[in-house]
RNA sequence: GGCCCGUUCGUCUAUCGGUUAGGACGCUAGGUUUUCAACCUAGAAAGAGGGGUUCGACUCCCCUACGGGCUGCCA
């Protein structure tokens, strides 16, 4: 833990749509540092487009936010509602001189282009004392000679010569902000000590530590962080599959999973490869970022996942259930499905990779009777089988109904019958779940309960007539 | 075009000048087994290419190639 200032971070999406996974892993590197530290996690959204930002979206990202756990500090900041202030800064710049007013129509800035191929704009007004009446745009007033040294804490020392850039718009001639000029004065006015953020925001980075300077603002630390890619490489997207977060919860990965995997996608702790939050956030450094950029890979997703599904308390997991059913449409569960689920989730628990696997696999505890029976499961019951699941009935009737026991009797009633377990397994897993594939027929026997299962082996039974 | 960043097994990564280059996912082969899985064990699998610096480079420097980003009165 550091002895110094107190950090703060932030999370400042543009709500143009959903919230995206990258943008779900930069804001858990941002909450992950904060936290890890005592430190503040802010949220700011960047709806200074207004032809492009909605209501909508911004409700679809906090929303994301909620969903991965990812608790911010505070009210989220609209930078739209701080436009009055970004101008003020702007102004202020220009009295200091350290910004000017551009009276150039983008006509004029177009032909100089034109003129000065390959090389930042240059405005006639810079030095300009004879000013005309008419709208401008207030620029800051850039070194043109010498280096800007970007710091960055995972990338290193970045240098950009001054020649190449040029006098950046703080304000436009309309009056309002360019996104440029409010993300410093937000992020210092916020009190942000650490700015974590994609890696495509580190060249601006120069020309918005000009900003800094010239405000006389402490710079906070940066850190650039490298996109994440699709499966093949390229950049991330739609026709990658799965980008937004919200289609990966719908796939079924609990959020600690994909906190877990996003973490390490781009992070990483020596060989640690699966943890839960507290380590995550004990764990979590600048230092261990990587600079390359790194794919997206389900398998390993997938792996993680089903880690954390083995590892979650069984009223947790049940409500993360409960969660995943509401979020994908389906129909709630009943307090009877509940009670027959809970106790067979330590089984179902420890093969289950995703949500719908598990779901897949307790079926069988979800279903009521009387239960259909799948053809593959069908062929397990014939009139040989049935008379063996008589048997087993007799044999199990008054048993304690533990795993042991069960799988005691079941064995008894085998050998009597001259087979294997296998024999009576089939005809008993059909007769219990009415499928071929299904957890292990004792586990679903202690989680049905007697009264259940013996009504499920008597339903098939009555059949033989 | 210019500037900036990046490049270790198929993938995520460890290594911070000296290692048989380690781990994980996936893959392959065994094992376990009441189905499907899960699980266990073993194995194959990497420093983009070329120059330097150094007694010694994956590690430091340069060039090339490839990938990405920025270059806007978009965010």
């Amino acid at each position: 833990m550091s002895e110094n200032a107190p950090v703060v971070t932030r999370f400042a999406p543009s709500p143009t749509g959903y919230l995206h996974i990258g943008g779900a892993r930069t804001a858990l590197f941002n909450w992950l540092y904060a936290r890890g530290r005592g430190g503040k996690f802010l949220l700011r959204i960047e709806d200074t487009d207004r032809a492009r930002s909605t209501p909508e979206a911004t409700e679809a990202i906090l929303k994301g936010l909620e969903w991965l756990g990812l608790d911010w500090d505070g009210e989220p900041v609209s930078q739209f509602s701080r436009i009055e202030r970004h101008a003020e800064v702007a102004r202020e710049m220009l009295e200091k001189g350290s910004a000017y007013k551009c009276f150039s129509t983008p006509e004029e800035i177009a032909a100089w282009r034109e003129e000065h191929p390959r090389q930042p704009f240059q405005s006639p007004w810079r030095d300009a004392t004879d000013l005309p009446d008419g709208p401008y745009a207030i620029r800051l007033r850039a070194p043109r000679t010498g280096e800007t040294v970007i710091d960055d804490a995972v990338q290193g020392p970045v240098r950009v010569a001054n020649d190449q850039l040029d006098d950046m718009v703080l304000l436009r001639s309309d009056g309002t902000p360019t996104y440029m000029h409010a993300v410093v004065v937000d992020d210092h006015d916020m009190g942000v000590t650490h700015v974590i953020r994609g890696d495509d925001h580190l060249t601006n980075t120069a020309r918005q530590i000009q900003v800094y300077d010239a405000m006389g603002w402490k710079r906070p630390v940066f850190a650039h962080i490298p996109l994440i890619h699709g499966e093949d490489g390229k950049k991330l997207s739609k026709r990658h599959g799965a980008v937004g977060l919200h289609e990966f919860a719908a796939l079924g990965y609990p959020a600690v999973a994909m906190r877990n995997y996003l973490a390490r996608l781009g992070w990483s702790h020596g060989d640690d490869e699966l943890f839960d939050d507290a380590q995550a956030r004990e764990w979590f450094d600048l230092a261990g970022i990587g600079r390359a950029p790194a794919r997206l890979d389900f398998k390993k997703l997938e792996h993680v996942s089903g880690h954390h599904i083995g590892v979650m308390d069984d009223e947790d997991l049940l409500r993360v259930i409960e969660d995943y059913l509401v979020e994908t449409g389906a129909k709630p569960l009943t307090d009877q499905q509940k009670s027959r689920l809970l106790p067979a989730l330590p089984a179902l628990k420890e093969k289950a990779k995703t949500l719908p696997q598990l779901l897949e696999q307790a079926r069988f505890a979800l279903v009521s009777r009387p239960i259909d029976i799948e053809e593959k499961a069908a062929k397990a019951l014939d009139s040989v089988s049935r008379g063996m699941l008589k048997s087993l009935t007799a044999a199990v009737q008054h048993a304690s109904w533990t795993r042991d026991e069960l799988e005691q009797a079941a064995k008894t009633v085998a050998e009597e019958n001259g087979v294997g377990l296998g024999k009576i397994a089939g005809p008993l897993r059909a007769a219990l779940a009415g499928r071929a594939a299904t957890p292990s027929v004792f586990d679903m026997m202690t989680a049905l309960g007697r009264e259940e299962s013996l009504a499920r082996l008597q339903d098939q039974i009555e059949l033989a007539g």
